[in-house]
DNA sequence: ATAGAAATTTGATTTAAATCAAGAATATGA
DNA sequence: TCATATTCTTGATTTAAATCAAATTTCTAT
């Protein structure tokens, strides 16, 4: 349960049950489309998606998030619409939530908004420190990132599955494919991670950092 | 007054106006800085400022913002410290808002949460554009963005002084110094502006904004 | 298992934009 | 006012990374 919720009372729990439909996405699927008419809250049970924002044929990636995300908060006040899209990168359950029913407990329950406030405000913050990584760090630093990102926000384990390909990799960091290639053949021969096939290894970590620091 | 504000009761507007200080900053200074504990909601009541993060030396322009403007809500709640630094163009009048006092609000007035995380969403969404913008496009779109931002966002005008210094449009467009001069000799070669001192004029709207999707 | 397709890697070339270097314009201050 | 500093512009050069092109590996389906 996310934390948002944890803050519900028993009648309110009852009330977010009856209105909440559990529904599972196959790898590839769209979970909601930027533009259109929101109508829910969107609580990810277990999965890995991306979220990316649509201009013209251009796509811009936000954010990889996994199982514990919140999406849609920003739906729920002001134009009512998704503001970026969501795609499913694996099999993908989630818990669909009313909006009204959301907005009807903003009405009841302080510290249920509080913690959607502080959970809008820490994606700020993260977006703050994806965006600065993309435009002030080069080919190395990004690459580092990701692979802290997937390590410790995503997958929590030094060693991972990724169920995205490498042109997927290239999108998320802002490069070519060729030249996400050639980043990763400099990590495998720096021995600051292992790659077989879709696992990788974090072999050194304080090296990966510094490479995320310095850029 | 701020839409959160206009939410407020009678008595919580008096309460308000208790814990609240106005201050004037002069050009250059610092309204508050990043890393620090947060004590106070500010309201910008004029002027022009920048919110910048920074990382070890270097610096990252997040926006620049005007009158009007709600800045420290991603403090209210989770760590309570300020997520960037405020750095004020001009001189800049605003109020300070006991954090304390707004968290009560919160407590006991729910259309003033609703509106705080409206101007959150609507930092995220803009966030999500600028993020994109300086990712995604090159030189002549970006700037052609700072000055849709200026003219559109900030001034509301076509025609208007811009208190900051070349240097600093380069730094918020994520460019050289010397690729802005260049930048700027074609938009004045093809009559897109008119620039004289620190005087910006928008001539050709149309192909500004056509420049600014183009990229 | 094998052909065909798709994804990935590698090297060569091009390109956008940064840096470097010098000169022009503007501001500052005694 | 003139001298000095600062900011800005312009041209030449370098550089990081994209693109292009081809080869190789991996996947897929018959």
């Amino acid at each position: 349960m996310s934390l948002p919720f944890k803050e519900l009372s028993q009648e309110q729990l009852i009330e977010i049950n009856r209105n909440r439909a559990e529904i599972t996405f196959k790898k590839g699927e769209t979970i909601f489309k930027q533009g259109v008419l929101a109508g829910h809250l969107v609580y990810l049970k277990s999965g890995m998606v991306k979220l990316y924002r649509e201009n013209g044929k251009e796509e811009f990636i936000l954010s990889i998030e996994g199982k514990g995300k919140l999406l849609g908060i920003q739906s729920l006040f002001g134009k009512n619409i998704y503001p970026y899209s969501v795609h499913a990168y694996t099999e993908t359950s989630v818990c669909l939530h009313d909006l009204n029913t959301i907005r009807s407990f903003i009405d009841e329950n302080a510290k249920f908004s509080a913690q959607l406030l502080k959970q809008l405000g820490d994606e700020s913050i993260f977006l703050y420190d994806r965006t600065a990584c993309l435009t002030l760090k080069q080919l190395h630093g990004r690459f580092a990132d990701l692979l802290l990102c997937l390590s410790l926000r995503i997958f929590k384990k030094k060693k991972f599955k990724v169920p995205i390909s490498k042109k997927e990799m290239a999108a998320l960091t802002n490069m070519s494919q060729e030249s996400l290639s050639r980043v990763i053949k400099d990590f495998i021969g720096d021995k600051l991670v292992d790659i077989k096939g879709n696992e990788i290894t974090i072999l050194n970590y304080e090296k990966v950092r510094h490479l995320s620091m310095v850029g």
